[in-house]
DNA sequence: TCCCGCATGTAATAAGTTACATGATTCT
DNA sequence: AGAATCATGTAACTTATTACATGCGGGA
């Protein structure tokens, strides 16, 4: 079931669809709304995923019955015994590490020698990784309801929530502590201008 | 100077360029030993657009003199007024916040009914992050010395390294008390099982 | 002369998003 | 019947990597 080499896109909807069949349109709304934070999928690859999954026999479709309320009438997808086979594969399978190509610091080592634009985005990045954190106390306090009745669904949400906080609070001591180091490099440089670009 | 409308290695070029004329192999070479923990370019994308910075005047382009010791003679390329305009331009632009797609959660969100699976990626992780930490805590060593020499260099170095640790740590952090919360998990499924998912 | 080694360039492939086109049902 | 609504499908485009092809100088 090796699709296409790396995508992970089959296996992000092999998984969703072993908790319960659902349709294309359903499978995408799971994932923007319940685990977004670290995984989306688009339509353009959502659907012909879904038909390849399909054609593979690793899910089979049917028309939903009944049908929705309006509109076309959704296919409900299936996960099949072979599909969990493939899954819990690639669920075994080592996370491949991901290329890390980062515009923030990017812009921060070329500009330097201009510490003005660097605090400029470093505000805006603290700003960023504040907000983030305030929606992710806001999921926090759903999943403090949730507890009461699922707890092993409560777990796993959590893992992946506080990994969303840990990162967000490096990210901002870590702007806090650039913004000293860049403008006491301004300072030095206000004191001593152009001394180390001799 | 837009020359897609999204893609950041034309600037990463002129970055590049700014600091001294090189060519492409050398940019290369530069952005791998220097800040290859956070940017890269691959000769795919490169060179196509080194030509393409060329007709548009941003860079300019002649045989390097004297030549290199061995091998095909290089071409060097120098950034113009008008490139260090729009690299300018592009420092003061705000950074696009990149899409988050964490394949490390995912597995450990959709396997998390299986604790055995997922204690194993955790420790992987944690091993490639307490690796990038060592990998880190040399490059720090190293800008030790420089600082000596060239302080205001090394300030934008270290603030790009300590991003880098303060995110590895955080990191190493939330693996163990992920693993803590998986295993408690296991442990409640082995005293009820079953008992969550009636 | 020929081939070694490096610089440069390119074609194939991958993975993904956006925006639009198409279908099929219910409501007015 | 036609409009509204929602699901599905697709074409065009973007960004990037990999792996190979090509060019060109010096040394064996």
């Amino acid at each position: 079931m090796t699709i296409r080499p790396n995508t992970r896109t089959p296996f992000a909807i092999l998984g969703v669809l072993a908790m319960r069949p659902m349709s294309g349109a359903e499978i995408c709304r799971w994932l923007d709304e319940r685990i977004g934070n670290f995984w989306r999928e688009s339509p353009g690859q959502l659907y012909p995923a879904l038909t390849e999954l399909t054609t593979r026999k690793l899910v089979r479709s049917a028309p939903r019955v009944p049908l929705g309320a309006r509109g076309r009438p959704a296919t409900e997808f299936t996960i099949t015994a072979a599909g969990r086979v493939a899954l819990r594969r690639w669920l075994e399978s080592p996370v491949a590490s991901e290329p890390r190509r980062i515009e923030l610091l990017l812009k921060l080592f070329l500009a330097a020698e201009d510490p003005r634009q660097s605090l400029a985005h470093l505000a805006r990045f603290r700003a960023e990784q504040l907000e983030l954190l305030s929606h992710y106390a806001r999921i926090d306090e759903e999943l403090a309801h949730l507890a009461v009745e699922r707890p092993a669904e409560t777990a796993k949400f959590r893992v992946t929530l506080r990994y969303g906080v840990r990162v967000a609070e490096a990210l901002m001591a870590w702007t806090d502590e650039a913004a000293g180091v860049l403008t006491a490099g301004a300072v030095a440089e206000l004191a001593a201008p152009h001394a180390e670009r001799r």
